[in-house]
DNA sequence: TGACAATTGGACCGATCGGTTCATAATTAA
DNA sequence: TTAATTATGAACCGATCGGTCCAATTGTCA
């Protein structure tokens, strides 16, 4: 059996440069013609390797889910104090606050309010990134119960659902405007909140 | 001088039903025909009233904004405890969870999140609708405050503002897929953190 | 009643949407 | 070298996008 022409492009790097532009501008705001320009690829190409526009997005949704939990789960992993790790993060976000450009948020979170509604196959991919978040975030707080950083007094999983549902308001307040003073308050009573 | 025929549909119910079509769907998923079809006029009476798609979104925004503080403002004022107001709207917000179809969240925040980075006026109007909200939640605490229902050892603005995130939030969480009972917990540790 | 003003529906616009088709080029296995 | 297989770019598709224009209608005021 031939094996035929073998592909120019990284799909790898393409995935990468699809993921950016589905986060920055959104599903419905991102054209085929934005993908092919970002991607560097011709239409039958992407069409070809990927199928269609959602299955495309739905690849890079969990490209995306992949990467950002193997990240956090390396810095995790190298930390020395896992309630600094959780403090970091909500950092990290209303960092994003200082930025006049590019406070493209989570895209995660970002599909959930777009179109997890809307979509069932995307709100499934949706469903299980939050899920695979959600485990990054339930090892975080258990080694910081074992350590004595935060309260015992609830589990571990309803903890991360506050964290969670906090991070995703962070992130909306970001997108809505807030300015990083704005937010530092919240983000201490919500680390206040774990105690 | 001549006064011209009378319009024949009503604006507010036309806004109305326009509000209720972003709400559901979003600006972009929206068309002109969806909006036609729901508002019930021709394109040019459209064009005519409301001048373009994006005149008539941040039309709906304010007309939603307003509705939503006064019915809150009207709900605060019959209420007997403040902090009761408080939670009752978190109850709400977790209600939807409850639904298999329409969990639209709150157009503000849905807003914010798909183009409130890419579009300035519409942008202008999130932020005004926020500060909106913002004074209503505001106004809350302060009577709870002088109630002795929640803590005095913040500003009302950082509570307020942290309470308004916490929505966002669990908004976010309800448009994931979210169920009844992963949120209650976090609605309770909400309500804990403002006591 | 006649002049004027505003509304209305529908035809029409170019641009862009996501997606398909196909001939050609490139590569490999036989 | 040839046959099979795959990738590629460009032309093309109908549908829909937001938006404009205009003739006909409907009303008001003098």
């Amino acid at each position: 059996m031939n094996q035929g022409r073998p592909r120019e492009f990284d799909i790898d790097r393409a995935l990468q440069c699809a993921t950016q532009q589905f986060w920055s501008a959104g599903y419905e705001a991102t054209s085929l013609a934005d993908l092919l320009r970002v991607m560097k690829l011709s239409k039958s190409s992407l069409y070809q390797t990927f199928g269609s526009k959602e299955a495309l997005f739905i690849r890079c949704l969990e490209y995306f889910q992949v990467t950002m939990a193997n990240d956090l789960l390396d810095k995790l992993h190298r930390t020395k104090s896992p309630r600094q790790f959780l403090a970091d993060y909500l950092e990290g976000v209303i960092d994003e606050a200082s930025k006049t450009v590019g406070r493209k948020g989570c895209l995660l979170v970002n599909t959930a309010n777009e179109l997890a509604q809307r979509n069932a196959s995307v709100s499934a991919a949706v469903t299980r990134g939050s899920q695979h978040m959600m485990k990054v975030f339930t090892a975080a707080l258990e080694l910081a119960q074992e350590r004595g950083e935060i309260r015992t007094t609830l589990p571990t999983e309803d903890l991360a659902r506050y964290y969670f549902s906090s991070v995703s308001g962070l992130r909306t307040m970001v997108k809505a405007g807030a300015s990083r003073a704005d937010l530092e308050p919240i983000a201490k009573l919500i680390m206040d909140t774990l105690q």
